[in-house]
RNA sequence: GGCGCGGUGGCAGAAUGGCUAUGCAGAGGACUGCAAAUCCUCGUAUGCCGGUUCGAUUCCGGCCCGUGCCUCCA
């Protein structure tokens, strides 16, 4: 049984979904304007966690991520670069889509644009207007946060509170300070659509309102992203949503990972202490960014550091030392182990389920024989599959190597271990240890056992 | 000012009203030509003060410290 921590009760709650057999997820995509930082990255990999979770358990999941593709951080970057704002929205995509690829996160079932949903949003803006929710001024359609009894549920403010802490001017044209636009005007040389209320482009909040409504209908299962978007974002969509459908919630679980920080500070670019997804896999490979990004629980904070990253890469150096080797159970391939799926169902507890790998790699090294050993590794790679770990070949795993690291082919590697071999049969372990201490200094680590040398990058 | 989160061994990080994970680091041992890897053994923790309780790290209250949101933000 799934239990998952509920924002709007902000407590731990049994899963029921709307209909047993088809789940409804949806979770807030990246704004493409720049590469992916590995904060962006954190709920990417946490929601994929669930996925691959309900999918387990749950005969059909409709998983929705979307891509916004029109924001003023896009136009803005266009304006400063001279870069056509299609060329970046494009561009930048295709570099997210590479980068989650390489934390082998599964692509979502759906991944709308908010470029190719013009229309819904519009529909659900004119609806907004009719039931009184919204209104039109100078050039803008701005959504009546009075009109909305429910608003600040999610965030657990009131909107007198929201006044009160307001430190942003209030635009001329708001009926009440804390109302929120919904569509607004482009100018000639800004990307634009035609609309009852003129030429403009939609509000951040209102394209997922629409996107959800279009690919889940009115109201779905499990509403994902990161803690910031709690409030505005969120408690936002809520308003334009339950305002459009008379009240129907939105989603019934709301769940949000906790920040990314280094050195304790959130990363973020303004504070310019922010690693993307792309400067980091030139470091360590992207399953080595996933593990420590899996590290911590979802909702606690995470500090990220490159030392905290080496030491997830040498734990998949074990687990993968672990499966090297190894025969394989022909066997049909064994469950996930019950402990580790019931952490996970225990609102994905990530840390729980890398101790029981941990265990499982352990049982794997203490197995002596081929026979005992295969179950356990059929059992190490099934636990590993749930959290999107362990599913390369170890030879593979072994081999990778920095993206600036101009050392040894596999091929010099292998030719080196030939050479050190006929050094130690003629006992001559001077040469021997000197071609070990050579290829230890270009990265490379042999290891004797008696079924002969492996070697790994280290 | 309002709302919220957190303080667990040297570090990372779970869990729990009593018997307290897991990993890294550290100490000793096995194995090895020597290593590496692996295995075995070992040590060390629940911010402070009260309360409830037979018993609290776990529940309640206060305090201290850190931190997030209230503006674009995963």
């Amino acid at each position: 049984m799934l239990h998952i921590h509920n924002t709007l009760s902000r407590q731990k709650e049994e899963f029921r979904p709307i209909d047993p057999t088809h789940i409804g997820m949806y979770v807030c995509g990246p704004t493409v304007y720049d590469f992916a930082h590995l904060g962006n990255a954190r709920p990417v990999v946490v929601f994929d966690v669930l996925y691959r979770l309900l999918k387990r358990h749950y005969p059909r999941v409709t998983y929705v991520r979307n891509i916004t593709d029109i924001d003023d951080k896009i136009i803005a970057k266009s304006k400063e670069s001279g870069e056509p704002f299609l060329s970046i929205t494009k561009r930048t995509a295709q570099a997210f889509h590479d980068d989650m690829d390489a934390l082998n996160a599964l692509p979502p079932d759906i991944e709308p644009l908010c470029s190719g949903t013009i229309p819904q949003m519009l529909d659900m803006i004119a609806t907004l207007i009719e039931k009184g929710h919204a209104y039109a001024a100078d050039g803008h359609v701005l959504f009546h946060v009075p009109s909305m009894k429910y608003y600040g549920e999610l965030s657990r403010r009131s909107r007198d509170e929201l006044i009160a802490g307001a430190r942003v001017e209030v635009a001329p044209y708001k009926k009440d300070p804390a109302d929120f636009v919904l569509w607004k005007p482009s100018a000639p040389d800004q990307p634009g659509w035609d609309s009852p209320w003129g030429r403009g482009r939609p509000g951040w909040h209102i394209e997922c309102s629409a996107m959800a409504k279009m690919h889940l209908g009115i109201t779905f299962d499990i509403h994902g992203g990161g803690l910031d978007l709690i409030f505005p974002h969120h408690e936002n969509e809520i308003a334009q949503s339950r305002c459009a459908h008379d009240g129907a919630p939105l989603a019934n679980y709301w769940m949000h990972n906790g920040f990314l920080t280094v050195n304790n500070d959130k990363m973020s670019k303004s504070l310019k202490n922010f690693f993307t997804v792309r400067e980091l896999l030139a470091v360590a490979p992207g399953e080595a960014l996933r593990l420590a990004l899996l590290s911590g629980h979802y909702r606690q904070p995470l500090d990220f550091s490159v030392e905290a990253l080496q030491k997830a890469k040498a734990t998949l150096d074990k687990w993968y030392g672990a499966l090297r080797g190894k025969a394989a159970a022909h066997a049909e391939k064994l469950g996930v182990p019950v402990a580790l799926e019931d952490a996970l169902l225990d609102d994905l507890n990530t840390p729980l389920a890398i101790a029981h790998i941990h265990e499982l790699a352990n049982e794997l090294n203490r197995a002596a024989t081929p026979a005992e050993q295969a179950p356990i590794r059929a059992r190490l790679l099934a636990a590993g599959e749930v959290l999107g770990l362990l599913q390369q070949d170890p030879e593979t795993w072994f081999r990778w190597q920095p993206a600036e690291g101009a050392g040894p082919t596999d091929a010099e590697i292998e030719t080196q271990i030939a050479a050190r071999l006929a050094a130690r049969k003629a006992k001559n372990y001077a040469e021997s240890d000197r071609i070990r201490d050579a290829l230890a200094a270009q990265g490379v680590i042999l290891e004797d056992s008696a079924g002969g040398t492996t070697w790994r990058r280290g």
